[in-house]
DNA sequence: CCTAGTGTTATATTTTACTATTACACTATA
DNA sequence: TATAGTGTAATAGTAAAATATAACACTAGG
């Protein structure tokens, strides 16, 4: 797997489990792949695998069992929250740097229609 | 100045002095303050603005001159190119983490529209 | 010419993320 | 009970970012 290097490892493995577990690659009370598989799948050390999952486990979205492994929670309401914070997380960040490019509320919303609509150009979803 | 501990600060204070740069704090043509005194400002050290400011440098931003300063383009057009590709740039991301999400395009705008209004509803600008 | 203000560069040190490696703890099962 | 598969943790080493500090190069003005 490919790596911004301006962010930490850890915390973009982090995002890569959310995107598997808010699209249905890995499901509520799924088991996850074993750290040390994903530490190959994913091209990084066991620790750095670790770092990202306990943090994780901290967080209560997935759920450890020693000797057994790493399962999903099972809790769909954390699970809709966490989708729930992610995006807003990155709404209040492009809203708050377009903001600060002295955008307005509405060149804000037609800059991301003409980026969709330019994008959309040739291979929509 | 407070800096996001996940990227590294040059990067950071590059993305400081464009928007000084792009909302006329800085206009074209004008001199930076001093580096060291940048580096009082942002309470960081001078090789790390150095940093940030040969990069800039190198992308023709920032024109150096020795013994002076450092100072804005006066290119007006390649300020006019750094914001659209800072816009761009912030756009392409936000579609690119929702889209991963499973959000449809127009669910991306949508969210983005009530993420606006809810911020709106009591301190519009 | 000298000095103050400016950009530029270099060295050594510290901190953090990451890696490599090893070991330990627990579970299931043959 | 032995073994394979799992999570967890510790140690040592490497690399990059940032710091502290010092020195060098150029410009302007007295």
């Amino acid at each position: 797997m490919k790596f911004d290097d301006k962010i930490p490892i850890y915390y973009q493995i982090k995002n890569y489990l959310y995107h598997e577990m808010l699209t249905g690659t890995l499901n509520p009370g799924d088991k996850l792949p074993a750290v040390r598989q994903l530490a190959v799948d994913l091209t990084v050390n066991v620790n750095t695998v670790q770092r990202a999952l306990s943090e994780m486990i901290t967080e209560g979205t997935i759920e450890s069992q020693r000797g057994k492994g790493n399962f999903v929670t099972a809790d769909t309401t954390r699970l809709a929250q966490l989708k729930e914070q992610l995006v807003m997380t990155q709404l209040a960040q492009v809203y708050e740097q377009l903001h600060a490019l002295n955008l307005t509320d509405e060149e804000i919303i037609a800059s991301l229609k003409r980026y969709i609509e330019q994008k959309g150009a040739g291979q929509n979803v």
